[in-house]
DNA sequence: TAGATTGTTAATCGATTAACAATC
DNA sequence: TAGATTGTTAATCGATTAACAATC
């Protein structure tokens, strides 16, 4: 009973200059991509991005990305496009980011070096407060700058530092036994990528990575 | 110029019984992630699945579940679900999968030996037939059951091994260039699992990986 | 000014959902 | 039989797209 608090989605496009309603699943997505591009422009300098650029880069129709811009406010310029800086901004609010969670890492194997020494998730004000393994050799062990814990402490940390989000990158037959844990602890989000489904309560969300049903489904298109 | 072969899509639900029309972006998406279950369900012996139970794993509505499928035929038993090999093998015939693709994959550190070790890939039939780095002192090692070969060696391994997939898991900075090679050599998909956008040519499709953005979001409802 | 790109409308199409008869 | 779940319809809502005036 895999599921998610994010089912029932709310409330359409919003009037121009609309309050804090909740957006759509689909906008709340589609932002946190359009916020994933501007952060990366900044990074290589761009000054403005236009409508036609985000959608090179996500795929997103660029009529329809002018369109959730401009539900919030006018933040394009014509003939111009959009400051990078401003939009991102602007999306930061949007989204209510910026509320610098603590996440927990599982796994100090090879992915879990990777996700834990990459800086993907501080790049937006996420910080990986700790990352565990059930491994005896593996604790101690510098992952990311830091100290390997035995995954004992997991309970305590998460309850400690508040922590909403777990990333899992454990070997399957591990990661249902310990996303009950987890729950348990009080954990809400998982990002498993483990191979394993995991069943959850209703309210804890679980996105499961999956290239190989991604790969599958463009090459579908390549073929075709 | 990021951009996709995948970008104008066709042709709805298919009418009962319809031959190989082509299938619409979102239904070859969701057949590709209920394949991904079957294959775990599969694996733990589970015999039928419910369109509620693929539902509850997927997050893709039950209804739509069952209205994607039987566009392709009367797969479920009433008041039993589907049983799950049978599905798995009438989507697999769906999608065209079993084409045996031969994947390259570039970059061996810790992502790099994540994916080479997993075997998320071949499990779908994918064979991951090389494994490149840039790096001299990476070369030999073995992920995956391979030796680690030059980047040098890319070009005429694409060419003669009809390579259409590259994983790219290298460092940000090195992903346009490389990717650049690539296409040059014939790679028609690319997955990229560095943080740096890319710019390539229509014909090509880049999928991002984007944890961060994909966290964002989640949170943003588990907030609201 | 001329060219580019936004903001917005309107029309179409696909996704979502509830509901329920059919049937295992 | 009784309970469960499929296959299918109909109604609604959101996404997609083309088009274009406004304006930088």
């Amino acid at each position: 009973m895999t599921s998610s608090k994010i089912e029932d989605a709310p409330i359409g496009p919003v009037p121009a200059e609309a309050g804090p309603t909740q957006l759509s699943l689909g906008v709340a997505a589609r932002l946190s991509r359009y916020l994933q591009v501007l952060t990366q422009a900044q990074k290589t300098g761009r000054a403005t991005l236009s409508s036609q650029e985000l959608s090179d880069y996500t795929r997103v129709n660029s009529t329809q990305i002018r369109r959730d811009l401009s539900g919030f406010g006018k933040f394009g310029k014509r003939g111009v496009g959009y400051n990078v800086d401003a939009l991102a901004d602007e999306i930061r609010q949007i989204l209510q980011a910026g509320s610098q969670q603590n996440i927990a890492l599982f796994g100090a194997g090879h992915l879990g070096k990777a996700i834990g020494s990459s800086g993907i998730f501080a790049d937006h004000g996420f910080n990986v407060i700790a990352v565990f393994d059930a491994d005896p050799k593996k604790v101690g062990m510098n992952v990311g700058g830091q100290a390997v814990r035995p995954i004992e402490d997991a309970k305590r940390v998460i309850e400690e530092q508040d922590v909403l989000v777990a990333v899992l990158a454990v070997p399957g037959e591990a990661a249902q036994v310990l996303a009950d844990t987890l729950v348990a602890a009080g954990v809400r989000i998982i990002f498993n990528y483990s191979e394993s489904l995991l069943d959850v309560p209703a309210e804890v969300t679980v996105h499961t990575s999956n290239p190989a049903a991604d790969l599958l489904h463009a090459l579908y298109f390549y073929l075709s």
